[in-house]
DNA sequence: ATAGGCCTGGAC
DNA sequence: GTCCAGGCCTAT
């Protein structure tokens, strides 16, 4: 389930499986991937090396010696699963990558929201993103001036990918609340001092998911596993339950068209 | 800022 | 059946 900490732990996966190898076939088992690649441009990918696999907030890139990109975006369901070639893949495999070592990727989306796109050697992805959450060059200044023209409130800021790279729904409600944000504080009204504690927020939380163990449970065939733990969280999907700092019932709002869960009593700053 | 669309499955 | 979903795009 896909932010930032679970795609980089799929991106991981992917490395693992991609390392050093070569794809002798890529197939596309749903219509709605065809449209956006069609199977006449998957088949040309077919004995490109694989030299590299990059994960930029939740997009992930696979580079081949050719200079062609593979460029994966799981949305709301995507996952990896790795297997060996004869192994059925599992339900809602939306893609296989085939490799020449004789082990298989899949793309499984059970939504079938997923994208995948091949760009030619020379079109790089335009992916429009800010600054990954541990980048050092990201300070309590750089957000200042990131949400200084924003008229909105601070969460849906927070799930503008130009912003920062990478939060999503649940992180950017956890993140406010580990900093005691209120999530429909204006953008712009927040202190320095509330960027600065909303940013090592945002970086413990997302620490906390992206370092934590995920139990891995074997899922269909044998060698397929699947990261099946979802982080420990404070507020997301918590209404009417306890806040764990304060007591008070956690609230849900829905802001921008997303879930918003807070504490209405601790959550004041800004 | 909100609503709708993309897709499908799970909870109720 | 109805509503909801961790993303993101487009239209109004």
């Amino acid at each position: 389930m896909p932010e930032l900490p679970e795609v980089e732990e799929a991106v991981r996966r992917l490395r693992r499986a991609l390392d050093g190898r070569t794809i002798t076939a890529l197939r596309l088992l749903h219509p709605a991937l065809r449209r956006r690649v069609s199977s006449v441009r998957a088949r040309t990918l077919a004995g490109a090396r694989v030299v590299g696999v990059e994960r930029r907030g939740k997009h992930q890139l696979v580079r081949f010696a050719d200079g062609r990109v593979l460029h994966a975006h799981f949305r709301m369901n995507g996952d990896w699963w790795v297997g060996r070639e004869g192994d059925a893949p599992p339900p809602h495999a939306r893609a296989v990558l085939s490799l020449d070592d004789g082990s298989r990727v899949a793309l499984v989306d059970s939504r079938a929201l997923a994208t995948l796109a091949l760009y030619d050697a020379d079109a790089e992805p335009a992916l429009a993103l800010g600054p990954e959450p541990d980048d050092p060059l990201l300070d309590a200044a750089a957000l200042e001036r990131a949400l200084a023209p924003r008229r909105g409130a601070i969460k849906p800021a927070l799930l503008d990918q130009r912003v920062i790279a990478g939060l999503g729904n649940i992180y950017a409600a956890e993140s406010l609340w580990r900093a005691r944000i209120d999530p429909f504080a204006p953008a712009a009204s927040l202190s320095r001092r509330d960027l600065g504690r909303l940013l090592r927020a945002i970086r413990a939380v997302i620490r906390r998911a992206t370092g934590g163990r995920y139990r891995s449970s074997t899922i269909g065939g044998a060698g397929g596993t699947f990261a099946a733990r979802p982080p420990r969280l404070d507020v997301y999907d918590r209404e009417d339950e306890p806040c764990r700092r304060c007591g008070t019932p956690i609230a849900r709002a829905v802001q921008a068209g997303r879930s918003t869960y807070f504490c209405p009593e601790c959550q004041r700053e800004a």
